[in-house]
DNA sequence: TTCAAGTTGCACGCACGTGTGCAAGTTAAG
DNA sequence: CTTAACTTGCACACGTGCGTGCAACTTGAA
């Protein structure tokens, strides 16, 4: 009954421009986690009008980008394996801190904000369970521990994981930094003592700090 | 040349009424932490306008709020003390859980916001700097890391006790659960093993779940 | 060149929240 | 009881942000 039906084609700046404002507000919104729209679209070099263009509210800017970056991460720690649960729950842990520590700011309002839920059980579930499943694997193993609860250390694990993303706020970690300190903290929190983290550290050091995960 | 000197002493339902504002901050604040001043007064039995009566603005009145909280519980961790650097960090731990997790809520935003430096260095500052201590010495004791600087293991031990915080909101905690996990996962940052963690738990349940600190 | 797609600026209305002034009330101290 | 201390309700100014309608403009597709 509406929908002025297209009679040609869409502008091709109609696309960057929409991307423009999902990467402004990336960046205005990891400056501060509250950017007003203003901020963002003069970011993108739009105006607030225009961008009720592409977005029909701020709010759907912000889910959209989180999706967005929730998909990205879930490919990254989709592409990897291990058999060994301990060392595969190394590399979840450098995988996830390459693609957020860009975004640390923003990471925090998301998963403590409204949005929580939703990213959560949507494109970063099969991330927890699959922590769950390394925890109950390691557990399994004689590796990681036992007394208590596989998603309760699941949980640990995650928050060390925050841990260290405060922490790199404090005092700026470089790339390798906060992948040995991610590791580390994850393996800690798996129940592993603080020289058996360190080993698997050393042992699989080109794929848990190096450059190019493999 | 202005305050209209006090001729008389000043009525006792002043003091009854500024503390009741305080009490129901604490409440409010923590039901939702962006709760307006509309909100706190009217659970306080007041009306918006009378807050102004007791404090200059909303800002002080959570600024007393805070200093309040971090004296709290740098009064409870300093009355107790133990030479051995680990048994101190547990013992430490949970103290600041029995004070802390009434408020869980309100310390993710104090310690997250504005007056995350003012707190930190204020009331808190020697709070740090014990944990600090434990670290160094645990780790010359052979009992902690020495892999990492002292300050950020601290740094992982506090954000192992806010990860609890954290899943203490998804599954309620009893208070002897919640004093358990804060323990292990402080315990697991500093390096030990969770066998160790579990030791040491075991090894002093008197001090470290029991109900009377000592 | 034509014309729709997209952008812009301005003006609204709306909702919230803070801080203040003031007159009228209530309550405890003396 | 008298009076100062305290509370209340209302009104106001102020600021910030969101979402929308509209007319005028620019730009790209065909």
């Amino acid at each position: 009954m509406s929908d002025p039906v297209r009679t040609r084609a869409p502008r091709s700046d109609a696309a960057k421009n929409r991307t423009a404002l999902l990467d402004a507000a990336r960046i205005e919104l990891n400056r501060d986690p509250d950017a007003s729209l203003d901020t963002i679209a003069a970011a993108a070099g739009l105006s607030r009008r225009s961008v009720y263009g592409h977005f029909p509210s701020r709010d759907a800017l912000i889910a959209e980008l989180a999706a967005l970056g929730a998909a990205r991460v879930a490919a990254a720690v989709d592409a990897i394996h291990d058999a060994d649960p301990v060392l595969d729950l190394a590399l979840v842990g450098r995988l996830v801190w390459d693609d957020v520590e860009h975004v640390r700011a923003m990471t925090w309002s998301v998963v403590r904000g409204p949005l929580r839920e939703q990213v959560l059980s949507g494109a970063l579930g099969p991330l927890h369970e699959r922590i769950v499943a390394d925890v109950e694997a390691a557990a399994r193993n004689g590796t990681g521990r036992t007394d208590l609860p596989p998603q309760v250390v699941a949980r640990l694990v995650e928050g060390a994981a925050f841990a260290v993303l405060d922490e790199s706020v404090r005092s700026p970690l470089g790339r390798a930094e906060g992948r040995r300190l991610v590791v580390l903290a994850g393996l800690g929190a798996l129940g592993l003592s603080w020289r058996e983290a360190q080993d698997v550290l050393a042992r699989h050091a080109a794929r848990l700090v190096e450059e190019a995960a493999r």
